[in-house]
DNA sequence: ACTATCTATTACATATTTTGAAATTATCTA
DNA sequence: TAGATAATTTCAAAATATGTAATAGATAGT
């Protein structure tokens, strides 16, 4: 027995929730295709279907192993058009995680252009600032901002980011511009909570790492909302660089105190598998890469 | 022709870089391997391998397909191992979610015996009256009481459980027992925040809806001070029927108002991603359909 | 309650495919 | 050039797959 061929039919008959209607549709007779599932089952050891002689129904492992069995299939079919030449376009599920704001400003227009020349493709994009298991939650891609820990996972280092510390030029000019980390104590401070959330801001300069403890006047937990007080020069709130390129450039907001930033972060493209992402995990993080490195919020 | 045998004959050839070390190596004759190989390319329409009677060396598209076979092959392993249920010993860390004191009685006892029999596992219990987010707060496991709203999550229902009014038989011996939902404005009221946030606590009866507005003695915002509170005949109180289950068989407390009841509320468990659910998750849940469903607390 | 009908499954004879031993061909090594 | 060995082909036996027809069970409509 082939073991794809009998996947196939098990697909086609979970799509079709019958036996009879999956073998009309797959030009077998009914006894093909019964005499498959019951094989794949022995196979597996499990029951695909609850079945009474008139209604069938996946079982709870029979769905689990249905997704397995369309992504599998899916998968070899790409891998055997691309052995023969012959370009098909990838289609499935893309499911990609990246924190909120890097993923709203700097993934999204890849993530349109890549939906829009794969339009077989359906994404999922998971945007939260904290950091997930990328197997458990059935991640293909994440974008991880900072040094990498699991070492089980292949990446793709994209440029670097860092925090800074930035306020409004009106702020600046009514208030003074420290010059100094040890003055941001007698500042407005504005605390986003994802970006730093201790209320101790640290800072290298060439005289070794200084701590600065800041009493913050406004707390945001929503970094949009410290980029927007910050804007209306509200007080001096500290970000990742890639969060106000576009206010640093349009002069909305200033960069401070620059020679005492810490390390820069490194932007990494996290997947699982090294060159056994298939095609589809592939070809986005081709785009992705070209796209983030030319990105110019992002060093390199 | 067994496709799948061809590919994992084909990635052994491939890795053993000869024809007849492979064939010894799966305990397959010569020709065997010879023709699976033969059989392969000729359905993929490519050659795979260069050879002379005495050598074979991989082409470049066989080197593609080599990473594509060897991935898909163990894509499909593992989906295999999952189906039937081989591979899974639950590890990492589950965090759950529950209303206080439906965690506290109902939860809690079977998490702890999750615990025992998967020690691998670490658990994070958050029990907690308000609404959260489960992909926010990097929730694996809800447990939600009342109707949902979000429909991307998956949820298997485990019964159903009902707002009720009670109060102990010394009070209610003291003070009359109201036969209708109007009579509690007569009547000393606890009022637990929790269940019953607004004083306008609602009833059905045959003839429709009933709203009365009461005035509460005592308001807590914990629904274990009410309980306590009505149990020593302070007053009537509103409460979920799960919470006071061993009040009510014990007779410290007395349902009152049954017939003006409103339709029961479903209790879910819920979850993320449906298929993605890993081992972790899907054996707590299962576990926990099965202690809740024998829950004598819970109806059905 | 009964029957017609449709679904899944089994039985069985037939057709197809697969198999390995042996023979063949080609290449490398000595 | 001969000997050795790898890949391939041949061929008959064995194993497998297939479809038709028959069976069994459930449902819907009368």
């Amino acid at each position: 027995m082939d073991k794809f061929d009998a996947m196939r039919i098990f697909v086609e008959v979970a799509e079709a929730n019958s036996f009879v209607a999956a073998s009309r549709k797959l030009d077998l007779s009914a006894p093909a295709v019964t005499r498959a599932i019951a094989r794949l089952e022995k196979v597996l050891g499990v029951q695909l279907f609850n079945r009474t002689t008139r209604h069938i129904r996946l079982t709870d492992t029979g769905a689990r192993f249905f997704d397995d069995a369309k992504r599998i299939l899916e998968d070899l079919e790409q891998a055997e058009a691309m052995a023969n030449g012959s370009y098909i376009q990838p289609k499935g599920e893309l499911t990609i995680t990246a924190p909120v704001l890097f993923g709203q400003m700097h993934i999204t227009p890849i993530l349109t252009e890549y939906l829009q020349a794969n339009p077989a493709v359906t994404a999922n994009a998971l945007f939260f600032d904290r950091i997930s298991n990328l197997i458990d939650e059935g991640m293909d891609i994440a974008i991880r901002i900072g040094p990498l820990k699991d070492s089980s996972l292949y990446a793709t280092r994209v440029g670097h980011v860092q925090r800074i510390v930035c306020a409004s030029p009106e702020y600046l000019k009514e208030y003074g511009t420290p010059e100094h980390p040890s003055e941001l104590t007698d500042h407005r401070i504005i605390q986003a909570t994802t970006v730093e959330p201790s209320t101790s801001w640290r800072f290298s300069s060439p005289k070794g790492k200084v701590s600065v403890k800041v009493t913050p006047r406004m707390n945001c937990c929503q970094n949009g909302a410290a980029i927007c007080a910050a804007s209306h020069g509200f007080g001096i709130t500290r970000l990742m660089s890639y969060q106000v390129g576009e206010e640093l450039k349009a002069g909305v907001l200033q960069r401070i105190l620059k020679d005492f930033e810490m390390d820069p972060l490194p932007v990494n493209i996290v997947y699982l598998g090294g060159q056994k992402a298939n095609a589809k995990i592939r070809s986005f993080i081709d785009l992705a890469v070209e796209r983030l490195r030319a990105n110019p919020f992002i060093d390199h």
